[in-house]
Formats: C-alpha cells, sequence, structure tokens
DNA sequence: GTACACATTTATAATAAATCCAAGATTGGA
DNA sequence: TCCAATCTTGGATTTATTATAAATGTGTAC
C-alpha cells in the first residue's frame, strides 16, 4: 500500500483510487491549485473521474486537516496539502501564488482579545520578483 | 450638497443618487456587507436599483481606494468603506465579521524579499466573545 | 429653455463556479 | 458470498458575476 494510502487511513479516510491521487496531485503540485486545476489534469489519467467528487474528496481532506483552503480571490478557491502556518503572495501579473514563513508573534492584535482563534490567514498581493525583473 | 456626494466628487466620482445611497449604506453599516446585502436594502428605497449597479458602483468605489474587498470565505465576497490596514475576524457560530486593529511592524516575513507589495491582508477564523459566552 | 454628447442605470442574457441529487458501483466485514 | 454502508458519477440546479445593448439622466453650449 503506498504511502500516501497509509497516511489517509491513519485519518479514518477509505483510501480510494481517487482520494490517492487527488492527494497525491496536491502535494506534487504545491502551487495551490483550484477544483478546475486538479480536475482537468487527473481526467486524463482517471477519464471517469467526476467534479463532484473532486469537490467532495477535497472537502474531506480539509474537514480532516490534510488540507486548506486558500482564499485570496473572489470566485477563486485554491487548495494546499501543507497545513503549517504559512502565508501567501500572490503575484497579480503573472498570477502565481507563492507561499512565505511568518512569524507572528510580533504581531499586535486589538480589539480581539477574548474570541478563540482556530485559524490565521495572511495573504499579501503585488508584483512577484520575476515579474519585476522582467518588465520593460 | 451632501457630505458623502462631495467627497465623491473630491474623488473623481460623479455623485449619483445610487452611488451616494451605496456608499452611505457601505458607512454606516460598517459590518462588511455582500452585494446581496447591499442591494437587498436599498431596493426598498430604490425601487429601481438594479444589481448590476451595485456591483459596478462597488468596484468603481474600490478602484478610487474608496472601499476594499474583503475576502474571507470562498463565494462571499464583502466591502468595506474602510481602507485602513487593518485585520478581520469571522465568527464561525454567528458569522460576523469584525475588525481588529493590527501592527504588522513585528510580522517577519521570509520567502519573499524581493517582492513588491501592494496589499496586505489579514483574517482570522474563530469564535467570537459573544458566541463563547452564550454557549451552554 | 432646448439640443446634444456623454455618463449612468437598467433589463436581460451569457458565463462560470459550486452544490445538489438520485442512481449505480465499490468496499469491508459478517 | 452477501449485505449494508460508503463512494463515485453524470446531470441538473443554484448562485455569483460579467457582458451587452437599450433606456434614461445630466451638464453644458447655444
Ligand atoms: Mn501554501
Ligand atoms: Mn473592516
Ligand atoms: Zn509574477
Ligand atoms: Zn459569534
Amino acid at each position: 500500500m503506498s504511502e500516501t494510502a497509509e497516511r489517509l487511513k491513519r485519518n479514518n479516510i477509505r483510501p480510494s483510487y481517487a482520494r490517492i491521487r487527488i492527494m497525491e496531485y496536491l502535494m506534487e503540485h504545491p502551487v495551490h491549485p483550484t477544483v478546475e486545476d486538479i480536475y482537468q489534469n487527473l481526467v486524463k489519467e482517471i477519464p471517469t473521474l467526476s467534479k463532484t467528487t473532486v469537490y467532495n474528496t477535497l472537502d474531506l481532506f480539509v474537514r480532516h486537516n490534510l488540507a486548506r483552503v486558500v482564499t485570496i480571490e473572489e470566485n477563486e478557491t485554491r487548495y494546499d496539502a501543507d497545513t503549517t502556518n504559512h502565508g501567501h503572495f500572490k503575484c497579480e501579473t503573472c498570477g502565481s501564488v507563492y507561499d512565505f514563513t511568518i512569524n507572528d508573534d510580533g504581531l499586535e492584535t486589538k480589539g480581539i482579545g477574548d474570541f478563540a482563534v482556530t485559524e490565521k490567514h495572511v495573504y499579501f498581493k503585488g508584483i512577484c520578483k520575476k515579474c519585476l525583473y522582467s518588465k520593460e
């Protein structure tokens, strides 16, 4: 049984072929793909795959903390197999989404003192190095 | 001429009635409303209002920096007349979106050293004070 | 005040993403 | 092997957003 299958099992997820391949795709393509990306690429090798399965499976992973939803642009839900705390940078020129490490120890937050925080999301927008240098 | 009309003018936006009322709605309801919220409430007093106008007007405001898009949940684009740098907290129990002040001086970011950052977004999720206390 | 060019708003249709659903296929355990 | 539970599928549906073109409103020159 594959590494990925084992991991799914350990997380109480029945390791069906679709689930294994979707998880592998997520891990092998850490570019924060959309449902559409994942579907279009996997349907080549799994012709019977349906988009609903991709939605359901990603949902399942998120509920089991094996993946995260990355919401940056409206109407562009992306997924990330890296569930550790990190930030995202979206280049408005080339559209790439980069990861960056954050240390929020120094982040002061006034106004939500007694709130229970379960998720922290940080994303920046701008122009990436590559696009900056290739300009004019 | 109203305060709001003046402000729109100063920003090179012709102060039509729809635009004035949409801006006023945004400022009087700092709860990060959606297009739907705004439309449903304003159509009561402006029966001819169309949703397209709400979309277009908000877009215009964002382009002129009089409003911001707040993207937290997928498929739930919210708008904010407060364009200063601040964070958002969404309560997963009651759905409210709170503001909080952030001081990101202390936020270390490794990995995007040479990138040009134009926008910074921070949002947390969890359970708000009110919901925490009213529980069981 | 009228005419006209231009800006704004509207109704409607087109797209596209996400969700729902019911039926069929697959699975693990008795 | 058989069955009940779980998964997957295709298609229909819903919902959000954008596009288009016609209608309406506005400011200004005459
Ligand atoms: Mn990431
Ligand atoms: Mn806000
Ligand atoms: Zn770039
Ligand atoms: Zn709450």
